[in-house]
DNA sequence: TTGTATGCGTTATCAA
DNA sequence: TTGATAACGCATACAA
């Protein structure tokens, strides 16, 4: 029952503390304290003593103490839109890299797209005192997200392309990596080409459009793409999407697809119609998803390096710039991963 | 300067806190606490003000504080062996889901399978005090395990067959999954079959490899299998198979793969070499990944359900259930998906 | 029904 | 170099 017992058996319920540390090292708690933080200024003896004791009881500090007496917290919160998608997965995993050299563990939350659930995890992450919070927003400009903002929740925008506003941001070049796979298609000789996109609420899939549309209209040529959108970027919407892409122009000799799930499903929907690529029509897709070179033919498609994202991002969140004002987004430069799946065209 | 202020605006360093709050409706910070922790006990006016407070000035509690104060922590702790896997992408989401409902996100840490950065991920989560801990264990009887079980940390095992020790466990069962695959090749008349699977000190593989043997040993035929064992379950590793398998036994007519990216580097690998899928070789995988179906052929594969292994687990390590002594593992059966990618043996 | 007072485990300040 | 002490923000026992 006493609570100054120093044997290493204790009833289950409590858990040792700084104190019981102390007791058995026969120092003050605040020396404990003091090894754990500040080991320059604690005697070399009575270092080791306590290192000893707190080995051997196995001693794990109470962080809901430590943060709550330091203001602040000591973990990184993480917003993302779909936790079961590996490009956001590899981004959590780049962040974590980052966020665990400096002792803290990210809170991962997947708002689905929800701007309601992005709402409810951005307070409750707020409410765990999280030292930052990367977030791919849902609804950049809501309430919820401003009142984050003037609390002085420090924010990171993930993947967002548009950030006119003051909050930094970590992305890819989506507009870019759209161009990439045009020009590469435009100097297969292309002109006949279909682009089949997800919905233009996503921010991404509006930059694919942007600079996939603008590079085939700056190329002088009298090219024609047709932009084909679907309400998922799943693998059954580019199956289904073969059928609008036929029957709008017959005539494609190539495939833009928004992603790389996209480019699997109109694959296969060309396949079965006996529709052969490379040979018949070239398809390039983005993201250089794992599947992507295994495929057959390899999948020509834009790579961009979401573990690096999620890296970037968390440096930002946790590098000293305290209250920083340089609104300069983080933008990373994709790459085309040049495989089998695109063809010239024959004279 | 004054912390009694009651305007909103307030210098950006400080945060509020329920005695601000207090201060700002006229009523003691116990009461603050009462309507947000028993609303019950509370006069109506008295409830309405204090909330018409905090929502004008949205106050968000300070949950290091109220951790402390109650002795436990409010966060689920999640240690997989690779966030950026699809698989376990899942798991979390199915987890998250459930804790989510209960006020609590979840800490997720990668242990990317390596036993000293699982140690340090459980020693972080125990710090912040997390109400459980679902862990893929990578050295299940670590001593970093035992401690934080000694420790009373809440434990729950995921996707960890064999659970001699005391720790509930929540799994897909693996040795019913290559079972199953088993007697559909089998049904199909396959005799020559090739097993390519992952390394054996995995648990799943290990159970993947015992339920097939059995299956096939159990089947009375003179059916034989070769087991080809590869150190990484990828795309690559897959490919690089499909020579070994042909080498071993050129007149296997059937392969299974311990999971879908090998399928698909299988797939590719003979198609490589004009080997045709399924008119010539049978391929069956194990996962049921996005692509799966999506693939032509499409695939033949084994589907557990990481969302609802997540899900359970979750359930299991919030639910009152406190200081479980009923290890009784719960085991979530696998089911096959019958597609395309199997043929039957002509005669 | 509401208010006062105390302590959770830690870190920082100051005295010894 | 070490120790006593005072917060941090919140929830509870108890008094009013």
């Amino acid at each position: 029952m006493e609570p100054s017992q120093t044997t290493s058996t204790r009833e289950p319920g409590k858990r040792l503390n700084s104190r019981a540390i102390a007791a058995a090292a026969g120092v003050s708690q605040a020396t404990v304290s003091n090894v754990l933080n500040h080991p320059d200024v604690v005697a070399p003896a009575t270092y080791q003593k306590v290192m000893a004791v707190m080995e051997s009881l196995d001693f794990v500090p109470n962080r809901s103490a430590r943060d709550l007496r330091a203001g602040g917290g000591s973990a990184l919160g993480l917003i993302v839109l779909d936790i079961s998608n590996p490009f956001w997965g590899e981004l959590v995993r780049g962040a974590e890299e980052i966020a665990a050299a400096k002792g803290q563990p990210v809170i991962v939350c997947s708002s689905e797209q929800s701007a309601k659930k992005e709402e409810q995890f951005l307070r409750l992450l707020e409410s765990h005192q999280v030292s930052a919070v990367l977030i791919a927003p849902v609804a950049p400009d809501s309430p919820a997200l401003r009142g984050a903002r003037r609390r002085g929740t420090k924010l990171v925008f993930l993947d967002h392309a548009e950030t006119a506003d003051e909050v930094i941001s970590v992305g890819a070049d989506d507009v870019q990596g759209a161009r990439l796979a045009a020009e590469h298609l435009l100097a297969n000789g292309h002109r006949q080409v279909a682009f089949v996109n997800g919905p233009h609420s996503i921010s991404a899939c509006r930059d694919r459009a942007r600079g996939f549309l603008q590079a085939y209209a700056q190329s002088g040529t009298d090219a024609h793409v047709t932009e084909i959108n679907v309400p998922a970027m799943t693998g059954r919407d580019g199956l289904a999407a073969v059928e609008a892409v036929l029957e709008v122009n017959p005539s494609v000799s190539a495939v833009f697809c928004a992603n790389d799930m996209l480019a699997l499903g109109v694959l296969r929907g060309l396949s079965r119609r006996g529709v052969r690529v490379p040979e018949h029509v070239s398809l390039v897709g983005y993201d250089d998803s794992e599947f992507a070179e295994v495929l057959s033919p390899a999948l020509t498609t834009v790579r961009i390096d979401p573990f690096e994202i999620g890296r970037e991002a968390a440096r930002i969140a946790l590098e000293a710039s305290l209250t920083e004002t340089s609104p300069a987004p983080v933008i990373l430069e994709p790459r085309l991963m040049v495989r089998e799946s695109v063809a010239p065209i024959g004279p």
